[in-house]
DNA sequence: CTGAAAGCGCTTACAG
DNA sequence: CTGAAAGCGCTTACAG
């Protein structure tokens, strides 16, 4: 294993001092074009790549974005949530595409926040990715801003939030589910997930559906609400307790693809067919959700888009430029769980 | 925005030297135990976080893997093979369990590999993951390996390649799924998948399949191969071929899920019925895979305890701790696409 | 147990 | 266009 090689070799080597070097290999126009080619060159030739440690220390900024995924604690060891491992898959395009190096961590919501802190020091900003327990971190988001990092956070607009947050627009989402069970004739809903403010994403889907439907004269009373976490295993538990509890509705609405999946599992089990006697329909329009039987009408967050946008505002925050929340449409995917004709 | 505190705001506040702040910080015995606490707690008051360029300058190491995530440049832009981003969640989770952070960073074979040389000098290793044409970078792997670069690449074994390898036992796949299929039944076979050395894992699978057929009297020759890289759509025009071409046969092995999915897909367009016509089977066992009518039959490879093992090996290797290749057994895994009964 | 000092490898004003 | 020098914020021998 040879040492690296340093500025200094290289400066030694092509005869001049280390600030040319430096300048050279920054492509700076304040070098001769032969000196530059001819250090570039040596700096190939050794392979020679700037040590970014001493360079962003220098510079004081890293080129680097750091991407925090929390979880729910309770939620599967094994297994990331497809939804966001679609997000980590366009963020890190993005990133690239901007020339930013990504920083992944995980989190779990039980650990204290030392992790973003130290992060904070590796990376210009930060990017929150995850559903869980909101007012559970909303403190720490109030602290990072006093600390003076760049954030921006996937999820829920919300009135007074701390820091800037890109999200899909869950109301609509809930909102449109709900008009389309209604027009194909369903009149007895429930929702499967949490809906409080502990899950301002879920509760936002829910929102929209209760509000649509009490626009069709359905009172908010009559639509049952079940809590599930977004895992298979919390949905299919929140559909067997309804068949236990002989709750019976033409239409479910699952606050995610994840729940919608382990519903379908529970209901495999019964008589009851879907669409026929139940419609489920899902949220994300996650991979699977297209190949489950019969397929999830669901709900898109376009996710590729969503990690070129959070990459994107993130950049403009660290640029000292103005950026503002916003809130991406929700698109309807129509397949056969709910018994349309499409 | 307040200004970063450094550890000497902090030395001044405790009212001793910044090496003791230093000391404290990083609980080294040679401190005073009530010195040390006063020094955290003040620390902590000030959200203050050690530098990590700085640190990292001065120790010469990072405490970051960084993993190089490559793809094939004809694949689908905006979506990430199903298999690496499951490999990329348990990677991400293996670093965070071992108190590293993890670097991604993305890579067309196409470009030139500044990339890794890059990376090179912001962590202490590189795991390398991808389908790709691996002819292309082999070269690359030499050069890294020159340069004293400690990495580990998910992929083949192969008798003589640079550095070190952790890969799945694609042989032994190939060979069970061949066993699988002969004992259903099935007596003509096609394999649908690039099978040269540019894709060795896919020539290890098809290597398997053969290996076994000819142990059954099938001869090689009476195999039809078609070309197709890991993608849906490339599965899909493979099979279309074949229907074109008349090429009928009794079962065909699929070098990955993508691919089966596509020819899949394909099959769904003719009047051939899965698995009474014609058996599929695919390689990976992805999320999808579970929900494809009929549930495809595949090979799982073990993606958690995949990153795991590459994690603990590149950290071995950084320690120069003796590491060698390593072989994870494939797991067949049946379902209905080949006509199992079970 | 503590402090003064060197130095990690760069970038960039400053001077020419 | 080029060089000498300062300094980014730490860690760690060295000296006491």
């Amino acid at each position: 294993m040879k040492e690296k090689a340093t500025s200094f070799d290289i400066a030694h080597m092509a005869g001049v001092s280390q600030s040319t070097v430096s300048r050279a290999l920054s492509n700076s126009p304040l070098v001769n074009k032969e000196t530059r080619e001819r250090i570039q060159q040596i700096a190939r030739e050794l392979n020679y790549k700037v040590d970014k440690n001493a360079s962003n220390l220098r510079k004081q900024k890293s080129t680097t974005i750091a991407l925090l995924l929390f979880e729910d604690p309770t939620s599967d060891d094994s297994m990331i949530n497809p939804f966001f491992l679609s997000m980590l898959g366009s963020i890190t395009r993005a990133c690239a595409n901007a020339g930013y190096d990504l920083l992944v961590s995980f989190q779990n919501l039980e650990d204290d926040w030392h992790a973003e802190f130290e992060d904070s020091n590796k990376a210009d900003g930060i990017i929150l990715l995850g559903y869980g327990d909101y007012l559970s971190y909303r403190t720490k988001l109030t602290q990072l801003e006093e600390q003076g990092t760049h954030f921006v956070r996937w999820g829920a607009h919300d009135e007074d939030h701390p820091g800037i947050s890109i999200g899909c627009d869950n109301f609509q989402g809930g909102f449109d589910i709900a008009n389309h069970l209604y027009n194909l004739g369903h009149r007895k809903f429930s929702f499967i997930g949490d809906a409080d403010s502990h899950a301002p994403e879920f509760l936002a889907r829910y929102t929209g559906f209760i509000t649509a439907l009490k626009k069709h004269g359905i009172p908010a009373q009559d639509i049952s609400q079940v809590n599930a976490i977004s895992t298979e295993d919390s949905g299919s538990e929140a559909m067997q307790f309804m068949l236990a509890e002989n709750q019976f509705v033409d239409a479910i609405f699952c606050a995610s693809d994840l729940i919608a999946i382990g519903v379908l599992r529970a209901l495999r089990k019964t008589s009851l067919r879907i669409p026929e006697d139940i419609a489920v329909v899902g949220y994300d329009n996650i991979p699977v959700s297209a190949f489950t039987s019969p397929a999830l009408t669901t709900v898109q967050q376009n996710t590729k888009k969503a990690g070129e946008l959070l990459v994107e505002t993130l950049l403009k925050a660290i640029n000292k430029e103005d950026v503002a929340d916003y809130l991406m449409p929700a698109e309807l995917i129509i397949r056969q769980s709910c018994g349309s004709k499409k």
